[in-house]
DNA sequence: CAATCTAGCCATAGTAACTG
DNA sequence: CAGTTACTATGGCTAGATTG
């Protein structure tokens, strides 16, 4: 829930938001959504209503309907949950960018590395909250990206596809290793700022000692994010490179394959 | 008949009122 | 003023209705 109220916080506040954690019934039997009531009382209609879902991953639309009397996503809400695929536990944050239209940021509680690198990514960039929105989704998308891979791989003939499983493998490998550097940057994030706010105690504490010696400390550790990041950048661009490899592999598959 | 949707019931948490 | 109780609102579950 931490790491849901970070992104939440990274989102840009002219928008209001809810979050809400996917419990059995929002993503097995029944597969309804109960929204919040004050939200709802205060920014959706006052009568049922058709809502736009736009799934913060591939801008895909959902339709969904909203009925008043119980507060709650019913009708297509289910397209929804399964396309995303959606888990008991996971948390969405619902962001209303229009009339009944949300934004929808899905944090798996499974995989919460995820959002880890996210965050991380958040605190080196600081470069104005649109910007980390956009960084939020393009993390997710990409660990996304590996796995709708692994959903394509599925309906076609593996024997007869070995260059697919192998590019789809090599993606999960990247994948593992940007999750694994995004792990080392959320450490190293959080690291430079315990040493900062504990450079501020001690220089309120006790005046301007060893000042110079200290600053020159937190430069090379701002330093080694920045570099740990540049070669993020990197990795991730060969990532995006891989997908879209794999996606046009598949894409030739699928139409080469009679219906 | 199966899948999907809806509405009602129930449990729980929060709040207000009452009592000692 | 603090503790207890009762009421209300909200959220979750599930059975029944509807639709294809």
């Amino acid at each position: 829930m931490n790491r849901v109220k970070e992104v939440q916080e990274n989102l840009d506040p002219k928008f209001p938001i809810f979050v809400k954690s996917m419990n059995r019934s929002a993503v097995t039997v029944g597969f309804m959504l109960k929204l919040s009531r004050p939200f709802a009382d205060l920014h959706m209609p006052g009568h049922d209503a058709s809502v736009v879902l736009v799934d913060a991953f591939d801008e895909e639309e959902y339709r969904t309907k909203f009925l008043v009397t119980k507060s709650v996503f019913s009708g297509g809400w289910k397209a929804f949950s399964i396309a995303r695929r959606l888990l008991e536990g996971d948390v969405l944050i619902f962001q209303l960018i229009k009339p009944c239209e949300f934004k929808v940021y899905v944090v798996r509680e499974s995989e919460l590395g995820e959002v880890d690198g996210a965050v991380a990514l958040i605190h080196l960039k600081g470069d104005g909250r649109q910007r980390n929105s956009e960084i939020i989704t393009e993390t997710i998308n990409i660990a996304n990206a590996a796995k709708a891979s692994n959903l394509l791989a599925s309906r076609i003939d593996f024997a007869s596809h070995i260059e697919i499983s192998k590019a789809s493998e090599q993606l999960q490998a990247s994948v593992g290793s940007v999750r694994a550097q995004m792990g080392r940057l959320d450490a190293l994030a959080l690291k430079a700022k315990d040493e900062v706010e504990s450079f501020k105690e001690r220089e309120r504490n006790s005046g301007q000692v060893h000042r110079g010696e200290q600053k020159k400390a937190l430069v090379v550790k701002l330093l080694k994010l920045i570099e740990a990041k540049v070669r993020l950048d990197g990795e991730i661009e060969s990532l995006k490179a891989n997908t879209s490899r794999l996606e046009l592999m598949c894409q030739k598959e699928a139409d080469n394959t009679p219906n």
